[in-house]
DNA sequence: CATGAATGAGGTTTCATTCAT
DNA sequence: AATGAATGAAACCTCATTCAT
């Protein structure tokens, strides 16, 4: 066996990971983690329901994977806007970012608040993704720290949660949620 | 010997309804729609399987009959508010109800975020909560028109989905989150 | 307690059961023993659940009481053609009679019919349909003899069959059927 | 180590569908659609439950599986006789054919008579059996017509009649009914 | 005789997971 | 790594029957 064999083995390992994946994130946030069946992700990933557990080895399992994928996604994002947040200009373009993040992974995001208050799934979920709130709301205290705000902690969770409920208006109600111009006013009160 | 009265099986019939409903409720909200089985809530309102059915012909037809009787509770706070807000003082009182009323109710307000994202229940959902969602964007608007804004709808969306963000927020982190001062912020930024 | 007490309720306990035994056989004929629940007896009669059970103990016993209740109607018909047919005259008015009867009861022919194949029932079934088919087939047999036929036991089945087969057919088809038409070429046939 | 290759699962698939087939199409026909239940067929089948539902996703769906297996098995018989009667030879033939047809596939007509009067799946039913029994009336009607009966279309109707009526008591009293002697007979009659 | 609430067994169906190959 | 048949627990729901009054 030489090394490129293991190599094609490697890549065809991850490449069938990821159509699995990608398919189990659409199904988790179309009709919720309860809702999508095994059966109904390994016919949307085109594979067979037994090699689905060769990848996880769980349903449990398969969500932490999706849950990983998606918050890898935004390693980029992530680290580009981990220094300190210092001007207006930079705020801005923050938040921008964050909707543009949430536009273009529409699923991941419908799947987040979707998980976001059931409880069987909720220490998993916590895992994950209570580091990654973390460094947000640290980013945006610093920001109200330096421009001297009297309480930034509970100035940067509000902002926190409106960037949530907007978020979670927007997945749910669609087009006919006018993102642009809510983000529009959000951005002028907080800034 | 005689039959009961009419009157006794009216009682009967409202007192179990009631323990159904709010045990549904509770376990709606802890472990979500599909989480709970109508095998749990039977065992949680101390009545039988069989019963159950006696009373709500579906799983659904409980959750409406849930949902129904959640939003009835505020049929009084509805009306109190329904004259179109002018002052600001009144503003802050509407917006401190609303806190109180998710305070003071937390189970419903979780089932009512557990549901948003359950495309499965949306109809359900939709019929009862629409109505009730539009009236307090209308009053928020007024207000907002009142006051001169410049784009009073997208401001009233900001609102009501800041109000979302930080239900969601409290209901789900519980008391490490600082209601208080987050709703003072509120205030303050949207008044 | 005088005597016109115990009759007056005499009186009521046989009109209720009547209107139960009818709207039993009615329901029976539609959906089936197995399909047609207690309660939808009950509520087509008009009678709360529990009191069914003072009129039959169990569901099998109403089955009975239908049954029963169903062949009580025919005794006249019974009575008028015990005597041995003779005359072809008197073989029409029977054929004839025999299709009268099963239009003016079609009801409780479906159920019949319904019921001839269903194994769980067979037991009460047959007990109480034997002796009215076997004091059929007697006469006709008789007819045959009369006629000089050389094999009357198999003659006569064969037009109880026939019979059978025809009403059977007119009973699932409705109007579809050409029932007199049919069955003037059956006197023809058989006479 | 390698899969089961496409030919074995396809091997695997058909035996199994055929052992479910059979048991269930024995257990309607001898407790009724209603009385069997989908347990009781697993178990004749040695089969789990859930099995079951892999090779039919409902309880009806099976059933048309069983009666689409039934009529198949006399496809042959069906194509001998497709032509146009003619003689009295093959009249008899015909009838004689038909009662072999019923001998040897006891369980499936008696489930044909159990579900004829089962409104609730007679759609199902006629889907499957009308173009079945069409073309046997119209096979006679043809014969009659040749014949110079003055009313074909009755005569046929009242035959089919009559081997349902023949049929039907033979399966429902077993070797009670003299078959052969009646069957005689009826040739007798109608030929 | 009458009511309808209550029970519990059993029915159909779904689904995560395992297994033989 | 791959297949899909097989399992079994548990879900939703129905219904004959009993019970307290």
């Amino acid at each position: 066996m030489s090394p490129r064999t293991v190599k094609q083995f490697k890549e065809i390992r991850q490449k069938t990971e990821l159509v699995i994946i990608e398919s189990a994130l659409e199904l988790f946030a179309e009709e919720g983690f309860d809702g999508a069946s095994m059966q109904s992700i390994a016919k949307k990933a085109d594979v067979s329901k037994g090699n689905l557990y060769n990848y996880f080895k769980s349903k449990n399992d398969l969500l932490s994977g999706v849950l990983n994928y998606g918050l890898n996604q935004f390693a980029d994002f992530f680290d580009a806007n981990s220094v300190k947040l210092l001007t207006e200009k930079e705020f801005e373009i923050a938040i921008a970012g964050n909707f543009e993040m949430i536009k273009s992974n529409k699923s991941f995001w419908k799947l987040y608040y979707n998980l976001f208050s059931q409880s069987k799934v909720q220490q998993i979920f916590t895992e994950i993704f209570t580091p990654f709130l973390e460094q947000f709301l640290t980013i945006f205290e610093s920001y109200y720290i330096n421009k001297g705000h009297k309480n930034p902690k509970a100035t940067a969770l509000l902002l926190g949660s409106a960037l949530d409920g907007v978020s979670l208006g927007y997945l749910m109600m669609g087009d006919t949620y006018p993102l642009q111009e809510v983000v529009d006013q959000l951005i002028e009160k907080f800034k």
